[in-house]
DNA sequence: TAGATTGTTAATCGATTAACAATC
DNA sequence: TAGATTGTTAATCGATTAACAATC
């Protein structure tokens, strides 16, 4: 791996090479060209290769590139092959779909702990796992190895969640909350803003009756 | 509106604008400069206001944006106040989850259906609205003037529902199946892959284990 | 008028596309 | 060897940043 200058264009390409050649290899298929993997994700094969060499050489001239070892690759770059434990703060509807997305298993995430603040919430079970009381977190996060939290909780709670995760050592942040949140630099934030999908949809929308 | 080349880049801070100029509404805010605006968010003034000029002006040299202006600016470009009607398919967890979401009507979209194909799930009742059978599709989606279907079903039935909406004469999709999907151009569709963030989130952190 | 802030042009930076040599 | 496909360099395209004139 070289590791200079990668754009975060490509890094959220990665994901769809990753899961693309999972398919490719449930369908029996032992080697992929960049033209091939490119047909099934609408990418041009040369986007595919440069991505792709800015972490090295992983393909074989004139043959294309074996499908195990490409999605092992792509696997070690992304981090999945390192299994991080994650935990969901805040089990209303979002939380429980994000508890029960089987997705996160497939992709190497192991789902460990789930945290509220509500009475009623605290001791369900949600997708095989307890719901514990938030005043443990840090406690639980220690003993259970937990690297990522999911923020799952109403906006105006959000930044303090964050704090309270930084504060038990945790390494990233997934923040499904509608807010600009801090958090300091060895903490790794991403935010998941559903509003943002939504509204270019309703853009281009109008735009596409504005233009006819 | 010029509406020339706009990035997409652009239209996707829109909304975080749109969402920050609410807030600042109801803090009694009248109006914000793009510095302000900026700090808010961590977007540079420039960009902001670069991003705004390319639809217009909206601004008052030597002062500011009038934020109730703006934000209506903002939501008349974005197509918020054509209050559109959307309809999710698939209440699994996620679909639950969606039609739960209290931003939906914060920002002027209308959820008026909810569609399954499973007998144990039509006929409940979630956010208020019943769910209905899919074979009943078209015939809702025309009779409630539905623009913008939400796909929240399995992977593997994504298309199908897909092809189904555009028969029905669906406007826009807004895809949480980790599928690329096949619509004809004049259906927008819009991808929103989990797996793309939570991916990009171990990257980050593995190799800032590794730089360290 | 002086201070503040927008709108816009120019400069820089970064990402994608195209072309092709290397090589399996 | 001929055909196929990668890896890489160069060219193009697009987005962000910087600078500043316009003007409230």
């Amino acid at each position: 791996m070289k590791e200079q200058n990668i754009s975060r264009a490509t890094i959220d390409r990665l994901p769809l090479y990753f899961r693309t050649l999972r398919l490719a290899q449930d369908e029996g298929i032992d080697i992929i060209s960049s033209e091939t993997l490119g047909n099934r994700l609408n990418i041009t094969p040369e986007q595919i290769r440069k991505d792709l060499t800015s972490f090295g050489q992983f393909g074989k001239k004139g043959v294309g590139y074996y499908v195990n070892e490409l999605k092992r690759c792509i696997g070690d770059i992304l981090g999945l092959n390192n299994h991080w434990n994650i935990a969901v703060i805040g089990i209303g509807h979002l939380g429980e779909a994000l508890a029960n997305y089987q997705n996160f298993a497939s992709m190497g995430f192991n789902l460990v702990a789930l945290f509220d603040t509500d009475k009623e919430i605290i001791g369900r079970v949600v997708s095989h796992i307890r719901v514990s009381d938030m005043t443990d977190l840090k406690q639980i996060i220690e003993e259970k190895n937990i690297s990522i939290g999911v923020i799952a909780v109403p906006a105006q709670f959000a930044q303090a969640v964050a704090d309270q995760l930084v504060e038990a050592g945790i390494r990233g942040i997934w923040n499904f909350a509608p807010v600009k949140m801090d958090v300091p630099a060895s903490v790794q934030l991403v935010n998941e803003d559903l509003s943002v999908g939504l509204s270019r949809l309703s853009y281009f929308i109008s735009s596409a009756r504005d233009s006819q």
